[in-house]
Order: structure tokens, then C-alpha cells, then sequence
DNA sequence: TCATTATAAATGTATAGACAAAATAGATCG
DNA sequence: CGATCTATTTTGTCTATACATTTATAATGA
């Protein structure tokens, strides 16, 4: 981390350390074996250990709790629901993001800070692996919040991309069509069961996600 | 992983695994450690170790590499440099980015994928910080990739959100001004010392960004 | 009843020793 | 010269043991 070691520079063997701190293999071993999945160093057996070159390949990505960081602006968050339809799933081509298992709840709502909208979401859940939304009440907290704390799932993919609001989601945030949004898209799973599916707009200005990479961030 | 234990539940002790699966318990509890550093569990002494509630505070986000992306799509990639100056830092408030360390360089350039533009970059680089840049050949590999293979960095801060593109910015790409496009700002630190900050600008339809969690994500 | 103290149960971490697995480097042979 | 085999170095992983640390629970006392 002192920039003493470049990257591709072979560290001491463990033999070596072990000697240099008077301390057991086992605990050498740990250390590097936490800073080699921490990407911070490649170890190669025979060949020794080696400064990682730096690889912007991943970084830990903050998903906030959407109200917890509203509030932290000082501002007042309110979720409101604006869509909830139950119906078997295959009926239109989005359920193929969801994919065909029995009864499909859809849930749309907006996001409001103060009052005014920033974010519209899109939602299908499926019913099969989640029974007991369909007697929620999902009035007052956002599906998001609701989901997180009742459903366990192993495995979640997000997609971020950028896109022009269409007339409808527009006139939703009360907005001009074509403004530019932060589109995010969150497929989740439990096991090889899809969960939800969801796709929120949020207004460009309102609304940014941070990722880091650094100590810290992959020991927690 | 498999569902059979809810979140909040509690797991066998150390010494009953070591009973149930016949082996050490260092072993046990280097597998339930690395659990609790990939957040599946929390432990707590004394009390035991419990599945985690999954938070999505979280994920893995890939910052791949754009020029491989985009030969991944089988286009073909190129960068072309735009403006290229060096200057003393502190002269326009952009460098509060930076900020006031010595030299600083200035790079602007242009990511294309079978000959369009997609993708505009503007990008400081602290001279102080990596004095061999002045003097490197910057016109076919993309200063991002330069520094990634010179320049050790320890930290990095990125930054999503979505910008309608300035008519500067617009003309450069080919496009309408107020075009939505996804919006990448990046700071990197090597220690204490600021190395650049980048701010990429992508077509909105041409780029998106993808991070996961679940089991292989954290282990890598 | 409440606050304080003591006990014990659980995880956290270190050690020395042993063997496995992989891959480099060298030796051998055609 | 090249291919193949062998030896050795280095990491990977497990074991058994020991002691430290934290903290939930029980025991104690005003």
C-alpha cells in the first residue's frame, strides 16, 4: 500500500516473513491468503507471491436504502403506490424477465423527497417464491423495503444504464419526455428461483450511485 | 444457500460442526469466517453464528475494461486523443477535482467502436503523482489503460449518474445536446496523493454497467 | 426489585507440525 | 537440439493445542 512494492514485484516467501516478523507460516499464510482475496496480491504455487496489478475489473458498489439516503439529504421520503395487478405470468412479453411460473403480481409507485417525485418503479414479483405478498400491505412501504426484510435470496444482478424518460414515466415524474434518467434494473433470485424483477428510472439530477474499491472496502 | 436456515437463524456451534462434519475446528472456523467476511453470516461471541439478513447495501460492480467490451461485441475498438495540455493545477475550478498539487495534465479523447463515437473522456492527471506520463506516447492506448498498467493505485471512488450531454459534449459524440448519456466519474488515490479523476460520458443505448451478488462474487 | 459481580460458553487468534499439490528448474536421454 | 522425466521449492490446507476476548446468563447482594 506505501508504493514500495510495484505492481508485478515478487513479495518474501512465507519462509522468509515468517522469519522477518517471528511468527508462525500459518499466520504469514493468513495474511496473504486474506490480502491474495482481498486482489491485492496473485499467489502462484512455486513461483511465490506477487503485487496484483491493479485491476479496475471490480468494485464495491453502495446500494442504498433509497429512503435511508433521501432522509440523509435532510429531505422527506415518501413512497406511493400507483399499480397492483395480480395475473398469471406469460400474458405479456415482459414476463419473460420474470419468466413463467404461476401467479405475478405487478406493483408500479413513485418515489417522492419532499413531496415531489424523483423515481418511478416497475416491479414484478412472483408469487410462487414469495406467498405472502399477496396479503402485504404495501401502502405505506415501498415493495423494496418490504421484500428485503421477508424474503431471504442468495443472488441479485443489477444493471445501470441511462436511457430518456418516455412520455409516460415523464409525465409520472412530472417531467419533459426524452429528460435523462438513471435507469437501474434488478433481477433477484433465491436458489434458481427468480424473485422480483425490477426496473426504477430516477431523475438524472436527483439521484447518483458510488462504488469504491479500497482498503476497507473488501475486509468490511 | 439452499433456504433450509432463514435469516436470523442460528447455526451449529464450532464445536458441533467439528462433531457433525469430523474435522478441526480451525477448520470450521476458517470456513465460518470466510462466510462471515462474505456476509452470509454473523457471528457473535458468545452468542453464535447467525445467517445474515441479506442487505443490499452492497454488490460487486465490473468495471470492465471498455476496450474489451466492446471487441467483446465483436466491434472493433480505438481511442482517439482530442486535447492534450499540461499546465501548473489551481487555474480553473475544475482542478478543486484534483486539486492543488504541482503539474497537471489534461487529456480529453474519444472512445469509438467500429469507427462511432460513443463514449467522451476528459481526465486530470496529477503530474506530481506519476511524472512519467508526460512523456508517454498517449495516442493509440487510451490514458485509462496507461495508468492502469504504470501507476499503482490503492483507492478509487466512482460515481454513476445520468447527464444530458452539453453541445460541447454532443457534437464530439455525433448526437442531439441533451442526449441522455450514463455519466462514470472516477477519483483514484495512491495513498494519501490524488493520481486523476476521469469523467466519462457514455451514449446512453451504447453502454451499461453490471454488478452481482451471490455466491462466486465475493469469493471471486 | 435492581444493580453488580462472577461464571461459562462461544468466537478470535496464534502456534507448530504434517502432508498435498503445483510448477519451476534442472537432469537425463534420444 | 528437443522432449521427457525428476527433484525441489513454494503455496494450499488440515490438525491438535493453547490461550485471549467478549458477552449472555446466572448468581449475588443491597
Amino acid at each position: 500500500m506505501a508504493g514500495h512494492l510495484a505492481p508485478g514485484d515478487r513479495l518474501p516467501t512465507e519462509a522468509e516473513l515468517m522469519q522477518t516478523y517471528g511468527c508462525a507460516r500459518m499466520t504469514v499464510n493468513k495474511a496473504l491468503s486474506a490480502l491474495s482475496v482481498a486482489g491485492l496480491v496473485d499467489r502462484r504455487k512455486r513461483a511465490g507471491t506477487f503485487v496484483a496489478r491493479p485491476k479496475l475489473h471490480s468494485m464495491v458498489l453502495d446500494v442504498p436504502d433509497i429512503a435511508a439516503q433521501v432522509r440523509e439529504r435532510g429531505q422527506d421520503y415518501a413512497y406511493r403506490p400507483l399499480v397492483r395487478s395480480v395475473r398469471p405470468a406469460g400474458v405479456e412479453a415482459e414476463e419473460t424477465l420474470l419468466a413463467g411460473e404461476g401467479l405475478l403480481l405487478q406493483i408500479d409507485g413513485l418515489h417522492h423527497a419532499d413531496g415531489v417525485a424523483f423515481g418511478v418503479e416497475f416491479r414484478l414479483i412472483s408469487a410462487a417464491a414469495v406467498p405472502q405478498i399477496v396479503d402485504a400491505d404495501l401502502d405505506t412501504v415501498s415493495p423494496g423495503s418490504w421484500l428485503l426484510s421477508h424474503v431471504p435470496w442468495t443472488e441479485a444482478e443489477t444493471r445501470i444504464s441511462a436511457v430518456a424518460a418516455t412520455s409516460n414515466e415523464a409525465r409520472r415524474l412530472g417531467v419533459a419526455a426524452g429528460e435523462p434518467c438513471l435507469c437501474v434494473e434488478r433481477r433477484t433470485w433465491r436458489g434458481s428461483e427468480r424473485v422480483t424483477y425490477v426496473r426504477q428510472l430516477f431523475l438524472g439530477h436527483a439521484y447518483d450511485l458510488v462504488a469504491r474499491f479500497g482498503p476497507g472496502t473488501s475486509t468490511r
